[in-house]
DNA sequence: CGATGGTTTGAATGCTGTCAAAATGTGTGG
DNA sequence: CCACACATTTTGACAGCATTCAAACCATCG
């Protein structure tokens, strides 16, 4: 974590976020970003640290700026499940809910910037640019839930897997682009443990161990270390899977004017309309 | 379905409209709320019907007014998993966004309010209010998904069962209570068929049935008919289900003024604060 | 009455969780 | 640099649960 030592002032902080794709303060405008600015305050948390308990009242809402973040519950029994990972420019928290539904803590080093919910609310009511930017990152996080319920309903652990490790490279070679680095291997780099992957996927790090190898052996992925594979076969990759790679994109979050334009929409639906006198 | 047949005028659909839980309109001020009524328009659908199809441009949004939608992914085997069922009072529709990442259509034969989306979105630009509210929908059809998601990571299909069945049942005593019913009885209605609970749940028809009649031979329920159960022991359905009363709550839109407080709160985060100079 | 769609039940295969142990990696202190 | 403890990952064996395939059952409807 080279990014954990030495930090800027505030302009060049918020002008880093603001390069992430998706974050909030990228999608605002000058004026909201201004008071988000006067309220927000960085922070670095330690690996397991907890940052919103579950169940607890939730006074913060922030951004990821860099490491890791779980969205997670804890089951009655005792069991830990992950919901949702955060990566840089994701936005945590809750807005108009005080009570949290889930805790959120740091799956590796992290550092974020946050703010009071409340203030943050006043920000957001002030502002309807902002509030739309809102809207849509939350409407973002939806479909990306959704992604996710579908990628655990599926029955066979190594599809879920297989899809997780894609999602890994398209992040790997979106930050890629981003920070403009020609990069000729595509490897994909879990930046949690194997555990958490484990719960993120709703299985046991055996199973994921074992399905890591099978992929080896089977010539599709390279195994560089332990949180390092090479994908030698997309394609295969992508079969195993049993996803498109639509379907993938959707565990982004969407970029400032990126539009995804429709398919060939052959069949217009009508209604049956027939509303009483 | 005794509700299809018979239709009054506008107002009155309105004020059925907005006596349901959660709906946006219920939500809104009047002076939106006329905004919208001036752009939407009720339609029935017949069951199986597509609303919105999967990568089509989805033109309409709306809110479901009787009936069961299912919000559903087909993978490219042809198989399709249901990630959501939207009920009476619920939204559905992407804003903010031409393409449909889900396909949206009938379960049920079911009666909806629909709207032309980017009229929609023209009203949502010109009242806050009705953004503000839109935000609130979507932050709890956040929680909701990630509650499924919660729910699909259980590793036995018999938890989700359980759990299925309490949140049924709490919907069904919440419609009685709108409604000001007394029931005396704990009935749990399924209105979907069982495939799609199946798909919903994760898991097979054959698999959702064996359990069902496992519970009832447990003791804990009692099986009416194929699609409704009366809940013997919500005690022992809770504590297979391995979910909290909490966490059924979550699977529903707030009401109105309904502000979930948190718990005690011992533990008060402090973050390690060293912002360079 | 037969046809159809949904549900129940049965049997068998196989995936995956559990338990256990070995192996590998990592950091600390000698 | 080595030894050691600790955490994480890998590998193995086994039992159990769930999917699959199959057939019987039941309902509704033409």
């Amino acid at each position: 974590m080279q990014t954990l030592g030495r930090i800027a002032d505030q302009a060049t902080r918020c002008a880093r976020c603001r390069s992430l794709s998706g974050t909030l303060c990228g999608l605002s405008d000058p004026a909201s970003r201004a008071e988000i600015a006067a309220i927000s305050g960085q922070r670095f948390v330690a690996t397991g640290q907890t940052i919103i308990a579950n169940g607890e009242e939730a006074t913060v809402v922030g951004t990821v700026l860099a490491g890791v973040l779980k969205v997670s519950k804890t089951l009655p029994d005792g069991r830990e499940r992950i919901v949702s990972l955060l990566y840089p420019g994701d936005f945590f928290g809750q807005v108009f809910n005080m009570s949290a539904e889930f805790a959120i803590e740091a799956a590796t080093e992290a550092e974020i910037c946050v703010a009071d919910r409340s203030a943050f609310e006043g920000v957001l009511a002030r502002h309807p640019v902002l509030a739309r930017s809102m809207l849509q990152i939350t409407t973002a996080a939806l479909a990306q839930a959704r992604e996710q319920s579908l990628l655990l309903s599926c029955q066979t652990t190594l599809e879920r897997v297989a899809t997780y490790l894609l999602v890994m490279l398209e992040r790997r070679e979106r930050m890629m682009a981003e920070l403009k680095v020609r990069s000729f291997k595509a490897t994909a780099a879990s930046m949690v443990p194997r555990s958490d992957v484990a719960s993120y996927l709703g299985t046991t790090f055996e199973t994921i161990s074992r399905h890591i190898h099978y992929l080896a052996d089977r010539g599709v992925i390279a195994i560089i270390d332990s949180s390092h594979f090479e994908v030698l076969d997309r394609d295969g990759l992508q079969s195993i899977a049993g996803v498109s790679s639509d379907d993938v994109r959707l565990f982004f979050a969407p970029r400032p004017g990126e539009q995804v334009e429709p398919k060939t929409s052959h069949d217009v639906v009508t209604f049956t309309r027939r509303i009483a006198e």
